[in-house]
DNA sequence: TTGTAGGCGTTATCAC
DNA sequence: GTGATAACGCCTACAA
């Protein structure tokens, strides 16, 4: 049988409603008793009942992260991050990777106090819920249906370009998927074509389609990508950077002495890579750190209207940028 | 406000005792009673409190899979084939990406049925905590601790090397990794060793390892794997096989035509690379099955003494085997 | 500062 | 067949 606080109650000589306040460091209970009751407690192994607890509150203190496509290494990393940040609440998180409908469908009947999800929020009616929720990585500009938190992919492409600028490069070439039907995506691109103009570089612009977001699309892109002769790459994600580095290796080009290489995506994997990768993006943990405060938020504090959150990026410098081969021109 | 059964009860004018025995298919309902009250609960948006639910029947029909490391497509794959497989029972599956601890921790608080462990369960106290598990993917031929299902490599390999062997083949490389830490890759080593001896193929014994199980991991290990001249290999992984084939073709190896290629994992996925892979082992789908089954005959019928069930290899034939270029020549 | 009692939404056991 | 009613384990006024 399992131990309740009315086991607890008749073995430290209290009411039980005693042992209730004691658990929940109620102060209107004497530290002594409160001891005495914390110390039996512990004793007999007790494990407070979450359902009954629930029942009571009508809230489980447990979020639901909703994540359809475990395949890319990058939101894995995110995923374990919030899973981490998590710890650092009174929140637990669980995880779906059932299609959306049936996983909210499971975190109804689990009755979590709210949800993450993860890209385009199809159905519509996840707001019809009425169960709070954010939603990370997705653009919208205007006024949006829920509150969306996002990394600010203009600002990233600035810096990003900037950075290479500062070192020398003008003609920087761009690496990714320029895939319609992913927003995502299509963001990094036109951040990158913002950027360029804005530093005057618009004659340099050189984007190429990746066609995918793996390894091997990095690799086999770089042939096109060598012919505007750049003296530095963005890719546009962690994966396709990897295969453009090899690439590169593989036709002799040294990197940075060559060619300057900058990856989307701000992950620790990025310092463990052939050549260690300067990159730019929200820092992972961060960005794990604001999806846990934004949907706590979500949560605690009545519904204001839904923003979307863009958080700044980070520029982090390691060995596959540095100055460019060509004299400056201009 | 949610809707309770109470509120069923007045609108339908019976009491909710009567609601409750309808709502659970009783046969003590009239059945016209029993619709009417499915209708209206229907109608009133019903939705029944789990937490209610459990605090009485003690059970809560959630099973709990634990999942420390999410980086691998595989199990990935494992997953969500679990998770499909799961729906066509009465329970439902939640995941946790924790460490064992913490992921225990969870699970316990919402009182799971069970839970599925992947890979070592090193915290051997899982088996305190009186809540019934099997675990995947453990190689242990002695009496186990716990209940473990696991696919039977050494018959892997047989039917692997078999099948290359009656092809013709003679010369096969294994190509995997060969990490003392990690229990599945040293049986899946041993598997092809055995089954080159049993058919008198030790002479052509010859492993690559890999160093790791990703892509780029199968792809520069084809250098030394060529060393021996083999006609044939078998990968240890699905990553690591679509190095593998990518390495092959930019050499100029045609395949099957020139090298004969199985992989280890069986999964859809294989289908769908470079060259449609033959692939050996448990169809995912079934393994998925399998695994459910595991852990609800565990939580239904009272333990028994634990046991390892090893589950049957199928080998899927596609077009990256075929017969050996060189003459059989014994 | 501590104890009493009512209720959270269900299921299950009895009477009727 | 159907309807009271007592649990289930906990929280929270309110009373002592």
């Amino acid at each position: 049988m399992t131990v309740t606080i009315k086991d607890i109650a008749k073995l430290a000589g209290v009411s039980y409603s005693t042992v209730s306040k004691a658990l929940n460091n109620s102060p209107l209970v004497k530290e002594e008793t409160r001891r005495k009751i914390l110390d039996v407690a512990c004793e007999m192994g007790y494990e407070p009942n979450l359902a009954a607890k629930q029942l009571v509150r009508k809230k489980t203190d447990v979020i639901g992260l909703m994540w359809p496509t475990i395949e890319r290494i990058v939101l894995a990393t995110l995923v374990t991050n919030i899973s981490k940040a998590f710890e650092k609440t009174p929140y637990s998180m669980i995880l779906s990777v059932d299609a959306q409908e049936t996983a909210v469908d499971t975190f109804r009947k689990f009755q979590v106090d709210g949800m993450i999800v993860f890209g385009e929020s199809k159905h519509m009616h996840l707001y019809d819920y009425t169960i709070p929720f954010v939603v990370y990585g997705v653009s919208e500009s205007t006024q949006p249906l829920y509150p969306i938190i996002d990394a600010n992919h203009e600002a990233s492409m600035y810096k990003a370009v900037e950075h290479l600028h500062q070192l020398g490069h003008r003609q920087i070439t761009y690496i990714g998927q320029y895939d319609k039907s992913d927003a995502l995506q299509i963001e990094k691109v036109d951040g990158y074509v913002k950027a360029m103009k804005k530093l005057h570089l618009a004659d340099y612009i050189h984007i190429v389609d990746s066609n995918g977001l793996n390894w091997f699309d990095g690799y086999s892109a770089i042939d096109r990508a060598l012919e505007s002769k750049p003296t530095a790459m963005i890719g546009g994600s962690y994966d396709l950077s990897g295969g453009m580095i090899r690439a590169l290796q593989e036709k002799g080009f040294s990197i940075p002495h060559d060619i300057s290489l900058i990856s989307y995506d701000n992950i620790p994997q990025m310092a463990n890579m052939e050549v260690p990768m300067t990159c730019i993006g929200v820092p992972v943990h961060l960005l794990a750190e604001e999806i846990v405060q934004a949907i706590i938020h979500q949560i605690e504090s009545p519904t204001e209207e839904p923003t979307v959150k863009k958080l700044t990026p980070t520029l982090t410098i390691r060995e596959s940028t540095g100055p460019s081969p060509e004299p400056s021109d201009s």
